[in-house]
DNA sequence: TAGATTGTTAATCGATTAACAATC
DNA sequence: TAGATTGTTAATCGATTAACAATC
């Protein structure tokens, strides 16, 4: 997948996706006014290991103090630069049904660094509708999106047209998808995908309900 | 995390977590009349690696057959049995926010065998109302529903209220949650928490698009 | 100095992959 | 029998963890 290849040499993909984590529970700490941090409290509020947190933090770099801990002002500093919060991100919402409004909604996403510039979708009794705040537009605007700075794209349409916005999307010039459409995207390289399925996670939910339910049998043979 | 205790001695969690997308992939080949398969059409349909496939269904049972490859529909089956897939799950979703709206309207649950019996909300003023066909309840209504056989909670929250949500879900007796807020949460031993955090996504996607924006300094000091 | 805590090393664990014997 | 493909073994890779020297 893209995304390994473009780990390449640099933090693992692992330790990336726990840096919002940190980044969090370090902007929690500031508010209550805590200055200094050491690796456990940092893994107490995180649920990490705090060997798991040191090592982490160490591949950004060395910003901890030995015997005193991480100053958590500069630490959530450091993570932020890391996860490129430094300015704001544009991003746009492809397919207004059910989710693509709930996102378009969504207020967490301004104060993380993100900030939703378009909304478009292939239906065009939708274009000029106002949602959110914004004016539905085509998808066929996408190029012009880009030229304006446009990063990331998020595609909340039905599974079968999914790919179809994908590659307009990479055609565009869009690099980073994140895809909740129940399918999988092909794209070329060097495009990073990140999908979120809320089936595939009620269906992993299930299978551990199951296990529970039922009685220990390991030979799974009496079943069927 | 309760996650992988409760995996210990059963099939690995990353099997399990691509399990549902095997089975969608199955489902798609039975689609088009396609009858038997092998573990490399698997794979170039699921973008994962052929001896992955088969390492992974090994782990349900010995499913194939050797020279051949699998039947679609049987091992379709035989997925959706691991998964638990053969009754359909009762659903509750708690917090009728833009996601929570967006969450019950959702069509794709009810094909994956999940099924949406109650809508729930702390705001009294909410109670009554009609959303997606169902009238909006009181969170105290949770014991009640799980007498019915509630087997999951969706918390779709904000942050601040989504730990008190969650312990009511499990004093209820609620054992698998789905959880949206963006914060951690503090559960007993066998509970299962699975967790989907838009703006962590989103976050993951920055750091990824600033490596390919910036020069590949792979030496970070000269940045601050 | 004594106590605390980082950053890093080495050990462990688990997941992925390649390879191939088993077998249709 | 010859060809194909599974299921499994062994090798590799990467991530987690424990432990501790470095150092405030």
């Amino acid at each position: 997948m893209s995304i390994d290849q473009s780990a390449r040499r640099g933090i693992p993909e692992v330790t990336v996706a726990r840096l919002p984590e940190y980044l969090r529970a370090l902007r929690g700490f500031a508010e209550q006014g805590t200055t200094s941090i050491s690796s456990e409290d940092l893994a107490a509020a995180t649920g990490v290991r705090s060997a798991k947190v040191r090592k982490d933090l160490s591949q950004l770099g060395s910003y901890g103090v030995r015997g005193v801990g991480y100053d958590v002002d500069h630490l959530a500093y450091q993570i932020s630069l890391a996860l490129g919060q430094t300015h704001d991100w544009p991003v746009a919402i492809v397919g207004m049904g059910n989710l693509g409004r709930a996102l378009a909604a969504y207020r967490g996403f301004a104060t993380k660094g993100f900030r939703i510039v378009a909304l478009l979708d292939q239906n065009e009794l939708l274009h000029g509708e106002r949602i959110a705040g914004l004016v539905v537009r085509p998808v066929t605007d996408l190029p012009e999106l880009v030229l304006e700075g446009l990063a990331i794209g998020v595609i909340a349409t039905p599974a079968d047209s999914a790919q179809d916005v994908s590659d307009r999307l990479v055609d565009a010039g869009v690099r980073s998808i994140l895809n909740f459409a129940p399918t999988m995207l092909t794209v070329p390289d060097g495009v990073v995908v990140r999908k979120v399925d809320l089936s595939t996670e009620l269906q992993i939910l299930a299978f551990h309900e199951q296990r529970k339910v039922e009685p220990p049998t390991h030979l799974q043979e009496a079943r069927a």
